[in-house]
DNA sequence: TAAAGGATAATA
DNA sequence: ATTATCCTTTAT
């Protein structure tokens, strides 16, 4: 198995638009059954806790909710629409609520299928709700370094499908990676 | 552009 | 127990 440099827990104990940032060109990693499912994340939104009327956390702590108020570092992962998962990156101290959402990726190994949004993203990398609270310091489903740095210009835009969070459906806590064909909507 | 689909949370 | 709602996708 190839080594990996692993984002420590204190990558994600930060504040969220900028782990989300941060997150653009690093490696999202799923092994499963031996099969090393590897992408580049090239898109992603960031849901800044209680008080983002967009956010899930929003409206307290729920049995649902409980993984995003939990520490850092973990998955989020949720049924949206009754068929399609979303998965989403904890972040901040735990007790915040806050967490990135992984919107699309860039596929580079053992990837079958569109990867351009969360829904598909997800399916193309075995995720669902059963990864719901995994550790992302596992040995099994991760986020990494890139193995080399890569230099690309961000772009900030305001949140997908988010029409009824009022002022917080305007602000820019989208982020993805200029020029990069990999994204879900221009 | 609208239907599908299932879980979740609010209401009762 | 019932209902409204949803960070989407696919097919018409």
């Amino acid at each position: 198995m190839k080594r990996y440099k692993k984002l420590p827990r204190t990558f994600y104990a930060r504040d969220t638009a900028q782990v989300a940032r941060d997150l653009l060109g690093k490696q999202l990693v799923h092994i499963v059954d031996g099969v090393e499912r590897r992408v580049r994340i090239v898109e992603v939104e960031a849901y800044i806790g209680a008080h983002d009327l967009a956010s899930h956390s929003s409206k307290g702590i729920t049995p649902r909710t409980a993984i995003m108020y939990g520490p850092p570092g973990f998955a989020y992962v949720y049924l949206i629409y009754g068929m399609h998962h979303c998965m989403n990156v904890v972040t901040e101290q735990e007790g915040h609520g806050a967490a990135v959402l992984l919107r699309a990726v860039e596929p580079l190994d053992h990837i079958d299928g569109n990867t351009r949004g969360p829904g598909l993203l997800c399916r193309a990398m075995a995720i669902d709700k059963r990864m719901n609270g995994h550790d992302l310091l596992s040995d099994d489903l991760f986020i990494a370094e890139p193995d080399e740095p890569e230099k690309f210009s961000i772009v900030a835009s305001p949140r997908i499908g988010v029409a009824y969070a009022g002022e917080w459906a305007e602000m820019h806590l989208r982020f993805y990676i200029e020029g990069n064909s990999f994204i879900s909507r221009k």
